[in-house]
RNA sequence: GUGCCUGUAGCUUAGUAGGUUAAAGCGUCGGGUUGUGGCUCCGAAGAUCGAGGGUUCAAGUCCCUUCAGGCACC
């Protein structure tokens, strides 16, 4: 899920956005709030109308600003205050006033008011009072969610998650798990990871939480992550991630870029871990059971599972800092791999055209889990041609040539805009990719 | 021709009455970024202080000469 904290996946066309695969994307309680405020959105028909983003939206409830804002917030059982960073004004979230504005905003999930923890000392030491406090914010959100809701039907209701905390803390995350579970919840979120731990410690967490998920509940792990966290949050049974890194590292010039492993080791285990080494053979998977109901299994060499670095060639997930020097005069495209339509981009005058209609496949996995509630119609997105993969436009035959790393290293340097939203579908596409290779495995 | 002003990092400048290893912003180069406050954060390289000589324990700073640019006057 690209992420849209102030109603737009930033420097991003929905158009632009859609083409890339995704299927939802963020909005953010707290931000929309401040400015221009929920009634506004609601005034200009809510979020879809309003960002004109006909998917389903999810919005955060805010509980990671908590986190995230720690300087200018108080938290009481009853609930948080900010300091509105732009004038000083007191502005509070309670687990009911988070209802109230997610409906209001009118997304398709909202998300409940949770208590994030920072791992330092004085976050560890609250560890489990915030995990308690998390559980009975939930039921307050629970209760406030039926009271809003209760006229509504089923299709206009939009989806409650909870969401679980427990920091590093096996026996609070089971817990924490547990209860969330148990609440009357559409899915489940896993909150307080990818706060600053290691790379170790997040996957040793996931690892231990896969066998407790409720198979019948979508599993959305916040906040996570970069190629090698996704893959290996897939192949630990979670449905669903968002994360900034797409998009903020896009603009910041880092581009992820897919290094294939060349290692036919005769063995058949070359160093990717399961699912990524799986996916350059899908069929050894295929027909087997879904990735949520049996976590695919870690290879013994823990480090290759960890990254799906290939130790033997460097092959796996990569990423290349546009800025550099080295790609002054590189004509290449970001990856050659790639079919979004930053590397492979028509430059001739099919451009113009219907013909050019997305024929990239699109899974569909979360789609039924959620009722989108608009009508609003948004144009076809001038798509990745049918033969994008063969580098050729099908209609003319001439080749597809992206933007090449030297005109996007340019554009970075002289502070153009154009170059973050470039690699941003680039980098969004890349996840949505690893997504798409994951859904065929089931 | 005469008088005055200005020369410090690639650029724009700070360097106070001479006193530790000449400072900053931008630019350059490299890195970071995980439920987005921040086109951001961190780090590095980069200066024989226009040149030469002198005074002094000590000169970017004072003196002389010279070069370059600018201004004014003849």
């Amino acid at each position: 899920m690209p992420v849209g904290t102030r109603g737009a996946v930033k420097g991003l066309h929905p158009c632009e956005v859609k083409n890339t695969g995704a299927q939802i994307i963020l909005g953010n309680t707290y931000h929309l709030h401040l400015q221009p405020g929920e009634d506004t959105i609601k005034n200009l028909g809510g979020l879809h109308d309003f960002t004109r983003w006909d998917g389903p939206i999810l919005t955060d409830s805010g509980g990671f600003q908590v986190f995230s804002l720690a300087h200018i917030r108080k938290i009481t059982e009853e609930g948080v205050t900010f300091k509105d960073p732009r004038n000083g004004d007191l502005i509070s979230l309670t687990p009911e006033k988070a209802m109230r504005i997610q409906l209001d905003l009118g997304g398709d999930i909202i998300m409940a008011f949770d208590d994030v923890v920072s791992l330092d000392e004085a976050g560890k030491k609250r560890t489990e009072e915030a995990v308690q406090r998390t559980h009975r914010w939930l039921e307050r959100c629970v209760t406030e969610f039926k009271r809003l809701t209760k006229d509504m039907q089923d299709s206009e209701r939009p989806l409650l998650f909870g969401i679980a905390q427990g920091g590093l803390n096996r026996e609070l995350r089971a817990k924490s798990i547990e209860f969330v579970q148990s609440c009357d919840v559409d899915g489940v979120a896993i909150g307080g990871l990818s706060v600053g731990e290691t790379r170790e410690e997040m996957h040793d967490m996931l690892e231990y939480l896969a066998p407790l998920y409720d198979p019948d509940k979508a599993h959305y792990l916040m906040g996570v992550g970069d190629p090698i966290d996704f893959r290996f949050a897939i192949e630990h049974g979670i449905d669903m991630v968002d994360c900034v890194m797409a998009t903020r590292n896009a603009r910041h010039g880092t581009a992820w870029i897919h290094k294939p492993c060349t290692c036919t080791n005769k063995t058949g285990k070359a160093g990717l871990s399961g699912a990524s080494r799986a996916i350059s053979d899908s069929s050894s998977l295929r027909g087997s059971r879904t990735v949520r109901e049996v976590p695919l299994a870690r290879t013994s060499q823990k480090n290759f599972a960890t990254s799906t670095e290939c130790k033997t060639c460097g092959g796996g997930d990569k990423k290349i800092n546009l800025n550099n020097q080295q790609f002054t005069e590189d004509a290449t495209v970001i990856d050659p791999e790639c079919d979004c339509t930053t590397c492979k981009v028509p430059h001739h005058t099919c451009l113009n055209g219907a013909e050019l209609r997305s024929a990239t496949p699109v899974a569909s996995s979360t789609s039924s889990l959620v009722r989108s509630s608009t009508t609003s119609q948004m144009p076809e997105p001038p798509g990745i041609t049918e033969q994008s993969s063969s580098g050729h436009c099908f209609r003319c035959g001439e080749a597809l040539t992206g933007f090449s790393r030297g005109f996007l290293r340019h554009q970075f340097k002289v502070n153009e805009s154009l170059a973050g939203s470039l690699v941003s579908i680039h980098n969004i596409r890349y996840l949505n990719r690893i997504a798409e290779q994951y859904y065929a495995l089931r």
